[in-house]
DNA sequence: GCACAAAAGCAAGTCGCTTTGCTTTAGGAT
DNA sequence: ATCCTAAAGCAAAGCGACTTGCTTTTGTGC
């Protein structure tokens, strides 16, 4: 029997909230104790409830990042791609977004399973894909949307070199062009 | 007045050893004691020479990717990207090559300044462009190569999903296609 | 070789992360 | 409204990371 509601949500949200604003201020190596002290949370709750810094870090950005650019239906592939896109590159712009990218790559554990939420992405981006076959356009593969649009700006955070406005349009009219 | 010879070289390697085994073998977090009790090495020696754990896990980081996949000078542009492009694509089907890749960018500070490394290697790429553009040839930017190359590669590693052999000539020509 | 000093090692002490057993609070079902 | 218990809070104890002053080793220039 579990109790989603009431207290544990506001505790979930108040140390997801210190965890993002540690990171933000630099604080990159802020234990739990530091977290638990900014939420207004005794650390035993922590402790009990996530067992260990990296494992909340990585609950912290995959629910946060969970919310972000979802995938628009407009009729056209491209218009698709580029809401999506667009939602991506001003995720990626914001200093959050990045902070949040950042730590998954970093807390992402070399052996473990896939992540359920990367897997639904994927997903996701397939169904498009499906809806605008369907329509009789021509569309690329979900790798090559990952390999021509999300990975350029993916790297571009984690090698903090800048993403000037309007990045996401010319990567997918780039992607449907090559396509 | 500095001393890089004999001992200090041996314990640098040693620790650098230390930290890229520990990795590897999925100690994640193991602290400066672990690392140094692994390399046969006093801890405060550690402590003294690094400072901190990020510190020193960014120099094992940098200084054993520096010694990666070389850009070589084949005559043709294709022979130069596909010879470097192959030697990415080999380290990062190689463990080791991805747990450092993981570690460079999770220690990367978003807030200091480009590293010195990162900067040499675009500009060994802009080299072999700018041979290629005085043969006559049609080049693309630093960018570009980046963009459909690189990124790819590294987003593919950093989110865990497979490379498969051959990956790297592929990308490679997609580029010089889509150019 | 010899002398100097940079770097490594040692030991002791401090600090803060983490664990554990228990108590208190407050969702949620009846 | 009341009860039940999941989840949060509290306190104390243990353990290990980190610091610091000093000693020892060993590159390196002469």
């Amino acid at each position: 029997m579990t109790r989603p509601g009431g207290r544990s949500a506001r505790v979930r949200d108040a140390v997801h909230d210190a965890v993002v604003e540690l990171l933000a201020a630099g604080e990159i190596d802020a234990a739990i104790p530091k977290i638990a002290e900014r939420a207004g949370v005794n650390p035993t709750s922590v402790y009990r409830r996530w067992g260990s810094r990296d494992a909340l870090i990585l609950d912290a950005a995959v629910t946060r990042l969970r919310s972000t650019s979802p995938i628009p239906d407009t009729g056209s592939l491209r218009g698709d791609l580029l809401g999506w896109a667009e939602g991506v590159e001003r995720a990626m712009r914001d200093r959050h977004g990045q902070i949040l990218l950042r730590a998954l790559v970093a807390t992402l554990n070399p052996d473990e399973k896939p992540l359920e939420y990367l897997r639904a992405r994927g997903e996701d981006l397939q169904t498009a894909l499906d809806k605008a076959a369907a329509r009789g356009e021509p569309v690329p593969s979900v790798d090559e949307v990952l390999d021509f649009v999300l990975a350029p700006l993916y790297v571009r955070v984690l090698f903090r070199r800048p993403i000037e406005p309007g990045t996401a349009a010319a990567l997918v009219d780039r992607l449907l062009t090559a396509c």
